[in-house]
DNA sequence: AACGATACGGACTGGCGACTCCGGTTGTCC
DNA sequence: GGACAACCGGAGTCGCCAGTCCGTATCGTT
């Protein structure tokens, strides 16, 4: 499941596609979700024809977006998870899920409005995070880095909750890395 | 300003009017900001005419609603902090904040979105607020019970996100209270 | 009770945005 | 280089929803 087409894309089909992806990529987290398909269309050069051809529907473009920014987080993460002990490893990986997180609960939350069961596509590449990350936990919780109550959708919870902080936070640098302090503070065992 | 009508409502239309704001607080928190006007004005019992005489706008409703639980808790948090110490009130209101702040983040970001300067109303409410909030970190850290190398608007960002984070957690309370305690021990001096 | 002022209801309108359709274009394979 | 399938573009359709309008009902006052 999730492999190639089974006939290959046009050359200009493959081209379309991978361009609507970034720019809806672009526009949607900076934007927001509520932007006109049309404008996504004429921003990356082509009709909305086309971008319906490629995503039969918006909430499947907020979808392909989606999974994609879940894979390329999932990919980070295990590479993270490779290199480092168990500490460090998750305290690494909370960076990289907020970091790559900006105006990410927009998404899901627009997904979750427009009926649930979306989420074939997404469920898969979201459940393989949650693995990782439940991984991660555990092994931060066996080495003492982590209380060890905390089960892991209190963590997810925190993942997004401090992805609405930072997102309130915008650029300001010193902020963000206080609030990571803080975050991590609670996380230790008491 | 924000003071009584200049001529009072007539009995019916105060009638009416409170009840449109108690119907579009529950309906907007439950549902999201995306229910149609009609949808509230009917469940109020009412037309949409009496919907829009009192409130011109759908914005307007919105703000209606945003303010008045601002003033809500500013109200709380004006008794609760003059009844506790420094360390005990902070974190109260920290408590009442979270509870009394479901799902309205999408209230603000839904106003922000209509292009709005988060409208002179809202400001004057959400003023009085942040000034509550000052006083009471300051106090909390003059008593040694918060870190003092944090600000008011990371205080406000964490507000934002951890609101977000109970969210998730819905109502799970033995949950919601683990994230109040690592964000509570997150903001401790180390 | 009767009258003016105030408020109500809900059919109606205008605009917007998601999605369709088909004549034209472009890639691909022999 | 030609023929066919795959793909493109964007004008047009359709439904939805915020906001208006005006004939009717209700309130309050004398």
């Amino acid at each position: 499941m999730g492999g190639a087409q089974v006939r290959p894309l046009r050359a200009d089909a493959a081209r379309n596609r991978a361009r609507l992806l970034d720019v809806a990529t672009e526009v949607f987290t900076t934007r927001g979700v509520g932007v006109p398909t049309e404008e996504i269309a004429r921003a990356a050069g082509v009709g909305v024809g086309t971008l319906f051809r490629h995503f039969p529907t918006k909430e499947a473009l907020l979808e392909a977006v989606l999974v994609r920014r879940l894979e390329t987080i999932a990919e980070q993460t295990a590479r993270l998870a490779a290199e480092a002990e168990p500490a460090e490893a998750f305290f690494g990986c909370f960076r990289l899920v907020i970091d790559q997180s900006a105006g990410k609960s927009e998404f899901t939350q627009a997904l979750a409005a427009a009926g649930v069961d979306t989420q074939a596509a997404l469920q898969e590449s979201s459940a393989v995070i949650r693995a990782q990350l439940a991984e991660l936990l555990a092994g931060a919780q066996q080495a003492g880095a982590v209380r060890p109550d905390l089960a892991l959708p209190e963590l997810l919870a925190l993942l997004v909750g401090t992805g609405a902080t930072m997102d309130q936070l915008g650029s300001d640098l010193p902020a963000r890395e206080r609030i990571f302090e803080v975050v991590f503070d609670g996380l230790r065992p008491r």
